[in-house]
DNA sequence: CGTCTTATTGATAATGGTTTTCGCTATAGA
DNA sequence: TCTATAGCGAAAACCATTATCAATAAGACG
């Protein structure tokens, strides 16, 4: 198995482990290796206060900072790989690049407002958008994979003149 | 004025025209200037069969196809111009590049369903989720650009064994 | 524990969509 | 019509992401 067949990835556990233990089930029941570039690369995006995203180069610089060295070719295989296995949610937020956020189960899902002009990124939760979008995919016989919801504008401190 | 300056567009028109007439209007109100590209760039984008959306490549080729020549950098400040102004809509539906529809304001705001494995895209119409989306961002003092709700999925046809 | 297979890493180069540059053209106001 | 300058387009630059490939190391097996 190459590095680039996990894009098929289904099945998932049920989870009471420490991610760690969950990262090493998952990776070995797949056929993954258990290395420590993915245990780092994992740890970084669980640290991460809530509500915050990290690019692959963001978590590139939290590694160096911690002093790892990690290529940023392993950065985003590890990545992808790691919203493969459903640890991971990738967001795209309309920006020019994409974000990544720990996939936390007990966590309901949320989505993201985000302002146009400066970047800035809020989370709200709203669990019956999630059900819309699940109805959606099943009646039309599609297997849903994920829901993502943004709401694009300009947040009260970037808004035209009006309340600033 | 530059043509780099037209990031912050608010105002709207009441319109009953043509769109063409809507874009006279539109770019003399901003300063603009009326040219054939972008006025061809609007009608590709407009002649496209609802449900279909274009990339900047895709806007060129059929350009190109109707003996129109238009480099891909006025494509893309037209494209970027008309977002702006409100006409077309961006689409960040998680692939490489972005993609733009006409923003029919008689049409219902409608989401995109998408297949993780083959791209195809449905869309599907549902007041409520613009509600949501509205509400989410003025309740927090923002002003509301656009909402886009994408569902992540395999279609019927993509999906793994089960069905087909 | 050592050996072997091969998945994984990482430096580098390549890719590909998008943006910038800059000299030329054409719009729109005087 | 004339003029100022917004806009065009070919080519180069940008930048996030992906591919290449030789070296490394995880994990299986004896």
């Amino acid at each position: 198995m190459t590095q680039s067949d996990s894009s098929k990835i289904s099945e998932r556990l049920y989870l009471e482990d420490s991610p760690a233990e969950v990262l090493r089930m998952l990776l070995n029941q797949e056929g993954f290796r258990i290395t420590e570039q993915r245990q780092k690369i994992l740890q970084v995006l669980r640290e991460v206060p809530e509500g915050e995203h990290l690019s692959a180069e963001d978590v590139q610089d939290k590694l160096t900072a911690s002093g790892e060295k990690i290529g940023f070719s392993t950065i985003y295989r590890a990545l992808h790989l790691l919203v493969d296995l459903g640890i991971l949610r990738e967001l795209n937020l309309s920006e020019e690049r994409k974000f990544y956020e720990f996939c936390n189960p007990l966590m309901g899902a949320h989505h993201h407002l985000v302002c146009a002009e400066c970047g800035t990124v809020t989370e709200f939760e709203d669990s019956t958008i999630f059900s819309l979008g699940s109805n959606e995919a099943l009646n039309r016989g599609f297997s849903l994979l994920d829901c993502q919801f943004t709401v694009r504008g300009l947040c009260p401190h970037c808004a035209p003149s009006l309340s600033v």
